[in-house]
DNA sequence: AGTGAAAAACAATGGCG
DNA sequence: CGCCATTGTTTTTCACT
């Protein structure tokens, strides 16, 4: 899983989409697909591996089956812009389960993070108990999904 | 791949977790980690998946290999709450491939979107020429995101 | 860079305790 | 649910172009 910049030619695009879509079709199914012979896909996929263009494949699980019924996104606006302070929220936030994703963002909140809860009450748990506690945390904000229209994570990546 | 309800004992959730990590483990792999045989990971696999508990399995991809530099969170406010605006809405997020993501949120913002694009000019070009044509947008506001720190999308399932 | 065929690994199923 | 055996698929490697 080394991370150099790697040649990808429309085959591997190809082979990508079809991954991402669904990474149960065997080589001989994408290959099939894109006009290729399974050992080929088969090759070409462990180089994609290798080269951490594929970052790993996993099982997209829904969060309502598991009990997990409450998606929502967090803005949280930092104390003061420190080396120090911006460490340890990071650490933070990596550490913490119900995170799936925190990103540095341009404009008025600092980090926005996306949160998956039980419930109402686990959000509230969540936000008072491990994010609003820590010293360089200003303030949060939270919006929560009502609905949720599209989710799939695809890349639209050109071919 | 029908939506039921269903039993989902300890085993499962270990099941779940396990290939929410890794998809690519065999179910011997899974059994060994879990203490159960491969036949029952077998069994309890294709249970998950018929009952959508599994929605799909898929390749994690590096956007920035296949060329798409800019992550951005996207707010929209619709120009009134008809159900006909909503829907054509909607129908606008889902087809258009650079969303990722799409919720309907509380607050201010009624819809947030996670959007994925090539550059900056790229960004623009979906926001001005996508987004704001469309009749029922009032207006938008977008943050991007400068650094992502986590993006595991892993839903942290208690067991 | 590609194909096709052989070898090795795996998944899926059924029977039994 | 474990264990075992069987069957069909799938991946991976090799020889060749």
């Amino acid at each position: 899983m080394v991370h150099d910049m790697v040649e990808i030619d429309g085959f591997d695009r190809k082979i990508l989409a079809q991954l991402q879509e669904d990474a149960s079709r065997t080589n001989q199914q994408v290959g099939e697909r894109i006009g290729l012979s399974a050992s080929q896909v088969s090759r070409r996929r462990q180089r994609l591996e290798e080269a951490g263009v594929v970052r790993r494949y996993r099982a997209d699980i829904d969060p309502a089956a598991v009990g997990l019924a409450v998606v929502a996104f967090v803005g949280v606006a930092l104390n003061a812009h420190s080396r120090q302070n911006a460490r340890r929220f990071r650490d933070l936030v990596r550490s913490l389960p119900e995170v799936q994703e925190a990103h540095v963002l341009t404009g008025d909140m600092d980090y926005m993070l996306k949160v998956v809860v039980a419930d109402l009450a686990a959000l509230s748990v969540f936000i008072n108990d491990e994010l609003l506690p820590h010293d360089a945390v200003r303030n949060v904000r939270s919006s929560i999904a009502m609905e949720t229209l599209k989710d799939d994570n695809r890349l639209p990546f050109a071919m």
